[in-house]
DNA sequence: TCTGTGCCTTGACCCAGATCAAAGCGACGC
DNA sequence: GCGTCGCTTTGATCTGGGTCAAGGCACAGA
């Protein structure tokens, strides 16, 4: 990974200070976590952590996207969680790392080694009452995504996908997403299938068919631009919404 | 739901004791649990809870198994979570369940009204420990059936399922299973079709090709025998090992 | 004993999405 | 400018599992 000395932000002033698991914890508590965080950056691509390696810190993503991916012994690829800012990873009290953690796009992480940060955790219960509403989501948005892969359509598959994307896009300004939107995506065409359980030539089709279709317009092959919001989520088959708003 | 009134068991006596969500308190504190619970019991078929109702309760399964089902407005049916004796429904700090709660086999829970219990919980911390180590278990759970929703095929899909319900099931007698080993299936063709993205036809073609092949036998529809774990796990395609033991 | 009812199995056929193959299109180094 | 490398698109064909349809089996109630 690349150092990042040259980087630090006070917990108080940080831009996921509000969401993140340090979400619950007082100024005093903040101080605590300040001294022993530090942050690391990845670039687009880089592998943090492979399944199955020892994994001695625990991290909020603060910028940038990574993905849980599973891998089989054949090859067969299921990636198991998005990763947005404000997410955690990493699992107190675990030795190894269950999946393959990797950076999509350029990543900044802020990391506590898990001993100190376990030692804190048994001191704030913030932490831990924060950590245990954000398990919580996580399940429920797993949970919603295990709906996507078993009984949704590769067309309502991506719909979905360009729906989350776009929420924790706005999520970030605060907003919920309305009429015409446009971000980027964060993932190439493969890791899109990866995560919806198809393969990158169905992606590449939906995505053409949605944009013959006038949902969705290009810019690039990664800039996307969603002229009405509602139709898209139609599209996504979910009982009126595309799920958790975090 | 069906009441339970002349049934009642201490705590300290309680069969899932040691795995659920109370493993950890200490005797002063299961004396206050023992004060709020009350038992409920269903029979196989019926629906606990559905998706968007209120729900005022939490609850730990005692015996039997139920299923967590999200439906699309088409009747599309996606079964999100199993439940064995120890695991747990309902979240803390929510209003609406997300999802049917319905009973497959007959069924006994140990209910605690969703106030009682926050405040309890508030007031000790071993059980927000334990239920966040808990909601992380599933979260794995739910993780490892993403793979299998997303990436296996169907005979995978159904020696997966005979694997988690094999290892549930020898966990009640503390054991884990190899060699020869038998159980009955708690889920009808139609439930397994719909916790493995499948149609209740290709379910049934699955098992008799498994039959076929030698690696399973069936007496009735329901109970299963499998000569040889190992070759299960293997048919199972998971790398060495079919996910969780809990 | 007969008949319904709820599951389950099996067969025939079909189709959404996989697989195999070939270009297209930037961006970047030389 | 020009090759090449990574990613994406598009086309042609194939196939695993879905769909539709017909029975089978076991138990319950009359």
């Amino acid at each position: 990974m690349l150092a990042t000395p040259n980087l630090s932000v006070r917990c108080g002033a940080c831009p996921i200070r509000h969401r993140a698991v340090c979400a619950k914890c007082e100024a005093s508590e903040l101080a605590q976590l300040d001294e022993v965080k530090y942050y690391r950056s990845f670039e687009a691509g880089q592998v943090l952590v492979w399944s199955g390696d020892r994994m001695d810190f625990v991290a909020s993503v603060v910028s940038g996207v990574a993905t849980l991916t599973q891998v089989l012994e054949d090859g067969r690829t299921q990636t198991v969680g998005l990763l947005f800012p404000s997410d955690f990873v990493g699992r107190p009290g675990r030795e190894r790392a269950p999946y393959n953690v990797i950076a999509t796009t350029d990543l900044l992480m802020c990391c506590f080694r898990k001993k100190p940060f376990e030692d804190l955790m048994a001191r704030t219960p913030h932490i831990g009452e924060r950590l245990l509403e954000m398990t919580l989501d996580e399940l429920d948005a797993a949970r919603q995504w295990m709906l996507l892969l078993g009984r949704k359509t590769a067309r309502e598959k991506i719909a979905s996908l360009l729906v989350i994307v776009a929420q924790r896009d706005a999520s970030l300004h605060l907003s919920a997403p309305k009429g015409k939107v446009s971000f980027d995506l964060p993932l190439t065409r493969e890791a899109m299938a990866d995560y919806l359980g198809l393969t990158l030539e169905t992606v590449s089709r939906q995505i053409s068919s949605l944009k013959r279709d006038g949902l969705i317009a290009l810019e690039g092959k990664r800039h996307i631009t969603v002229p009405d919001f509602d139709r898209l989520l139609e599209e996504a088959g979910d009982d009126s919404d595309g799920g958790h708003l975090v």
